[in-house]
DNA sequence: TAGATTTGACCTAA
DNA sequence: TTAGGTCAAATCTA
């Protein structure tokens, strides 16, 4: 059940770096091409990698019984060696030296506040391009309500305020804040707060069973795993965020999303211990030293990056191809968007 | 008509 | 005092 899930996660989280790897490709071969778009997809790919290890290493921890979950909370295993076999993220994000938010980014203009008392912050950057892929790369898996708009010193771009959906109903106080960035508008910062404590199977308080929905049974109606979601896509948020937040840009920017198609996402991966209770636990900047905020990283030549990315793009491909022919997998059971995502080229 | 969104007012940390 | 964050009434939408 969840082995078969996982499997499904890493196909996704593989693909969609392969995906990144093709665009990434065109965009080297193309003069015009912006560096920091480029930079965004060699991230997009690392996080790809970075997620696939970790679902990986995660599904072999709870089958081998434990949920120590070191990739989780530091560079160890997989992931420190994930990082060092590509250069451009081998500088440690200064966030793993802080478990609390830092703000990496120049574009948020924010106060640095810590009004809920140490709950964790988090924030991945979210490139859009099109409609379509702009509803898709916002939505993060997690049903979301809007109950905020604020403009904000500095900013162009008014930050919108988003609390779990599933708030009342199983006092779930994972909340996030979506802005703009100043220098480009297709670039979304995201920053999460809390984790969320609310269970997609019911939205009572049926005790959860987490992590994922058994892949013989039908999804549950409340569709809350992210991995589940990200792959399905998030009627719920659809409808929302969409509304929200398409109609704030065409209101006040004239919204358009030109160019690439990127999202960078990090899976909360939920665990579930032996007594049932859940112990969710995130896959965070600090667990994904590279993840954040790459423009901020030292720079790496594009030549260099060019030469990796022939290799990272054959190695997707082989992983990709050997993950979708092996065991129980049917694309079927996966109905990857990319199919529906249309990359320039 | 219920639920979601908008938006001005209020709260509060810095 | 300022500005980010939240509340809640008004409004919108399906």
């Amino acid at each position: 059940m969840e082995a078969t899930m996982d499997h499904k996660r890493v196909v996704y989280e593989l693909t969609q770096g392969k995906e990144f790897a093709e665009e990434l490709k065109i965009h080297l071969n193309n003069p015009s091409s912006s560096q920091e778009t480029q930079e965004i997809l060699i991230h997009n790919i690392l996080n790809s990698y970075e997620n696939s290890l970790s679902l990986l290493t995660n599904h072999v921890l709870t089958t081998n019984g434990s949920n120590d979950e070191p990739h989780l909370h530091g560079k160890k295993g997989i992931i420190r060696k994930m990082e060092s076999q590509v250069p451009f993220s081998e500088s440690p994000c200064s966030e793993d030296s802080d478990p609390e938010f830092k703000d990496l980014d120049p574009n948020d203009f924010g106060a640095k506040r810590k009004r809920n008392g140490g709950i964790e912050k988090w924030k991945k950057q979210v490139k859009v391009r099109g409609e379509m892929e702009f509803e898709e790369a916002l939505d993060d898996g997690y049903n979301w309500k809007k109950y905020g708009q604020k403009d904000i010193l500095g900013a162009k771009h008014p930050r919108g305020y988003y609390r779990c959906t599933y708030r009342q109903l199983q006092g779930c106080l994972a909340t996030k804040q979506v802005q703009r960035t100043n220098e480009d508008p297709n670039i979304f910062n995201m920053t999460y707060q809390g984790i969320h404590t609310c269970h997609p199977a019911t939205a009572t308080d049926t005790p959860p069973t987490l992590p994922l929905p058994s892949s013989s049974s039908p999804p549950p109606k409340i569709q809350h795993p992210p991995p589940q979601n990200q792959l399905l896509g998030s009627p719920k948020i659809l409808q929302t965020d969409r509304k929200a937040i398409t109609k704030n840009l065409e209101t006040h920017y004239s919204a358009h999303f030109p160019s690439t198609s990127n999202n960078n996402f990090v899976f909360p991966t939920p665990n579930s211990t032996s007594d049932g209770n859940e112990t969710p636990s995130f896959i965070t900047p600090t667990t994904l030293g590279s993840t954040y905020f790459m423009m901020s990283q030292p720079q790496v030549s594009m030549c260099e990056i060019n030469e990796n990315i022939v290799g990272v793009e054959s190695e997707l491909n082989d992983i990709v191809s050997a993950a979708t022919s092996s065991t129980s997998f049917h694309n079927a059971d996966l109905p990857l968007p990319f199919g529906e995502l249309e990359f320039d080229r």
